[in-house]
DNA sequence: ATACATCTTGGAGCCGACTCCAAGTCAAAC
DNA sequence: GTTTGACTTGGAGTCGGCTCCAAGATGTAT
């Protein structure tokens, strides 16, 4: 049984992405160059569409096209001579996402209780006394004032 | 009590922006303008402190700057007239995120599964009878295929 | 054979989000 | 009174991520 491929429109169309779009990531080699029929037009196979799938969803995610190639090494092949590296990338991308992950949820409880409450908003009421002269910190991101007030909420 | 203002220096440290940026934002009226000093010098106050917190606390998140200005209105003045416009912009962006969070919640399992087996990838194995030939869905998005073997995982 | 559809390449252009620079103003310090 | 430092403006440049040509090769239908 012969394996079923695919044209460049065919993929554009199973992934959501445009032609252009397919021939710009090969350009930048996130996507490896695909066989070529004997007319020189690219020949993409089950595996193909899959990473580019692996893409588009990654895409989804907002993560830079140069931070999926981790993603798309970790998925397929396994080169033992990276092994220790891949790991040590995917756990800082791990830490990184689960990070945007929580910046994500206070927004939704932000965007939550603005809407429970019909945002007449409670102001900068300037009466509390933090502000020191550092710079924004990255756990500091849970400041969104209204949300101390609220218990721990879950999406959906 | 006269209130505290700060230099346009002062606010970069204060947010983690760069002078340059937060004029940058001032310009496509993202932060309004603010007060000037009798030499032309930007004064800040707190509240301009805290609107630039936010923009940068919305940076983390991966939003366009030009789809966290129903937010900037969201916190702040609450003009009535565009209450009804401002809710709808809100609850669509809520579901946004939402979808968001659970493309990268999907993200972290990956990675875990990945990084627990050492990622001798299972392959596209080529025996599931699906893809027929319609674009990507934003639903479909679940389709990390080593997924579908674990129980629902938490994070962290 | 001529029209059409589908592909190829290379390169230009575009948008968002900065980032950098030059030339100038102003205030305080030496 | 000139040097230093913090600011101002306007505009140019950069980078990522596409998107859109134009010109040309090939394949199939009439």
């Amino acid at each position: 049984m012969i394996e079923q491929t695919f044209t460049i429109k065919q993929t554009a169309e199973l992934t959501g992405l445009s032609e252009d779009t397919i021939r710009y990531y090969e350009k930048i080699k996130l996507l490896p160059p695909p066989d070529r029929k004997d007319n020189g037009h690219r020949v993409y196979r089950r595996k193909d569409i899959h990473t580019t799938k692996l893409i588009s969803c990654l895409k989804k995610t907002g993560i830079s096209l140069e931070a999926m190639k981790p993603f798309l090494k970790a998925s397929g092949n396994p080169d033992p001579a990276e092994y220790i590296e891949l790991t040590r990338t995917l756990k800082n991308h791990r830490e990184q996402i689960v990070e945007q992950i929580s910046s994500l949820q206070q927004l939704v409880d932000f965007i939550d209780v603005r809407l429970e409450d019909g945002f007449p908003s409670g102001e900068y009421s300037d009466q509390n006394p933090d502000d020191g002269a550092k710079p924004i910190s990255v756990e500091e991101m849970s400041y969104f004032p209204q949300l101390r007030k609220r218990a721990n909420r879950r999406i959906r």
